[in-house]
DNA sequence: TCATAAGCGAGACGGTACGTCGTGTCTTACG
DNA sequence: CGTAAGACACGACGTACCGTCTCGCTTATGA
């Protein structure tokens, strides 16, 4: 009983998806400027018109891709203590990274200034979903006693700090972020902050 | 006596603050995209040959408005303890985001994904002189014993943290920069892992 | 007992006059290019799968306008001699002109050289309809042996002459269409014409 | 001594030939819908941009391309005596019509309707100069003794006859326009009425 | 003193992407 | 089957921007 509240011809649902796969692919391959409207609508197989009346505009198509390639599909890793729980989690993030590619969320960031009005989904989607987790394995590390329970405005500037790093690093394209990286980070900063006082 | 070594008018270093004042400006009020090549001409008054003729392109003229805004004119400061030092580079650091503009510097920050070729001097001039910063203040404070002598990985990690965490505030428009926030960081974060190990 | 041999709902001939009157209306107020199917569709309060149901394209809308607006309802007019009834006829479809407004003419013509398979329906529906009265006026007053009987190829020439002043003067806006004119042209090249030889 | 009033780099001649012989020969080719901007600028040699920054539109630059098909190049004939001028200034526009093709003229034509304000410079350019050729035939020929020396208005209509027989003809496709035609033409209709009282 | 070489303003130019619009077809659900 | 509503492919439109170029003029130096 496919009831369809509004008149007409409903939007195809493939439709988005594919314009969404096309879209987030290109802007991998080429980057954001060279990624042109007529060549998502081209490999998605799909008029610019289609585009046009379901985002505004390039950047909000863009911004839709991170939706569409959900990087916290997986659950909250539970190794037992805070140290294994946090490179789990980064190891989480990094292989999604590189599934997807850097070069994609490269693009999003180059989107961002574009539509300063976007910032606040990609707050949501990228960052707020990531705290959320980090504030899950803290507070479940604290349930144990293993570290105090820090305080909401540390704990968030902490949440925080991963993945600034990895974004500014994305943008900079310095060093690779291997697992190191990232042992390093929660051995010499995050689990000493955690521990201290 | 105004020697000039090559024949031909020289070229009027008036125009080239001209330029950089305009860029710079429009770059921080409408982003990099809206920032067009003609309209800094036009603010500049200058004409776009005058611009091409100094500059490439426009991202190395984006580039080249942080030099002219030497965002580390100020010595690196000397309060006597570790955490004042820290507490004062945020400050000054802080301080002059203000007053060249946050915008503008969320200008570069999408600038970079266009130019790739950028990401090298974005480095060097704005991320290695702050790592050099925070370098001296660090290596100061273990010459009086505060804390232990970091190994070199864990402090560039460390030095990094700062930089990066503004950038994606800059970036997002998140919650203000303000002196809490560093606070926050040095003693939260920063100490804490100086002073671990 | 509506009896319809077709099976399903009828066609409301409702549509069709409201589609008509709308189509032709725009024509005249906005002209052939600037008068989108949308906009006819919205302001014959029909959709638009109505009008392409009963008609292939655009241009063939625009000609059933012609039909719809028909201008040779009136009979051939029959004062006694052969001035007066060319001068009767001109007043006629002059007066028809200015009621369906010369602007619907206009864009008629302008949507010719769109559609080239609709000039033999307009060829036959205007000129060839207009070149019939002439040549039944002339026949009567060759009977009447007011002028010689002409052969076939200059009475033709001779009928075309009105319609084809008629469709530049529209196209180009020049003088007004007015009784003096065509009194003028009947006095001073139809009649000086059928009366040499 | 090539003085420039204007700053900047002057427009290049050459261009503009280019694009109206591009623009005409595609009108000719393909009719007016057809012809697209960007195919004119492609045959042409030249971008969008330089099209636009001499003709507001599509149909301005339609409209120029008859001004550079200069159709009434040739002298004003003078053959002794009325008809054999009349034929002759027919024949002439007949041959230049068969030229520049008939397409160009009808393109021309369905162009007109679009820009309304395009309908005085065809008058000038087109009827006008023709019909100051008929003027000058008759006066000719009035100074002769061969005709009476007709009124404005009459002579005006008189001239008017044989470009909106063709421009009818052009539009309907209706049957050739040969030597034949235009004799007809002036023996059956002009000379009669210019040789009626 | 004057020629040469470069700087400079103005703006034309090629190329390319943008976002809009119009036509004619289609796909829903409802009458 | 007719109809309303509107999605859809295709393709042209006119605009904007980038980076290059071509003018004529100006400004220094070197012969």
């Amino acid at each position: 009983m496919p009831t369809t509240l509004t008149p007409g011809r409903p939007r195809d649902a493939a439709r988005d998806t594919a314009i969404l796969q096309a879209a987030g692919d290109l802007l991998a391959e080429v980057g954001y400027d060279a990624m042109s409207m007529d060549a998502v609508a081209a490999r998605a197989g799909v008029s610019k018109a289609t585009i046009y009346r379901r985002w505004p505009g390039k950047a909000d198509l863009v911004l839709a891709t991170i939706r569409a390639r959900d990087f916290f599909a997986e659950e909250v890793p539970d190794t037992g203590d805070l140290r294994g729980d946090l490179l789990a989690l980064f190891d989480q993030a990094r292989r999604r990274l590189e599934e997807s590619s850097f070069d994609h969320l490269a693009g999003v960031l180059a989107a961002l200034r574009r539509a300063p009005d976007l910032a606040r989904p990609v707050r949501e989607q990228l960052l707020g979903l990531w705290s959320a987790r980090v504030h899950t394995l803290v507070e479940r590390a604290a349930d144990r006693g293993e570290v105090r329970r820090p305080d909401g405005a540390a704990l968030e500037l902490l949440a925080q700090i991963g993945p600034s790093l990895v974004a500014v690093q994305v943008l900079l394209e310095d060093e690779p972020l291997d697992a190191a990286f990232f042992e390093r980070l929660v051995d010499c900063v995050l689990l000493p902050s955690l521990r201290s006082r």
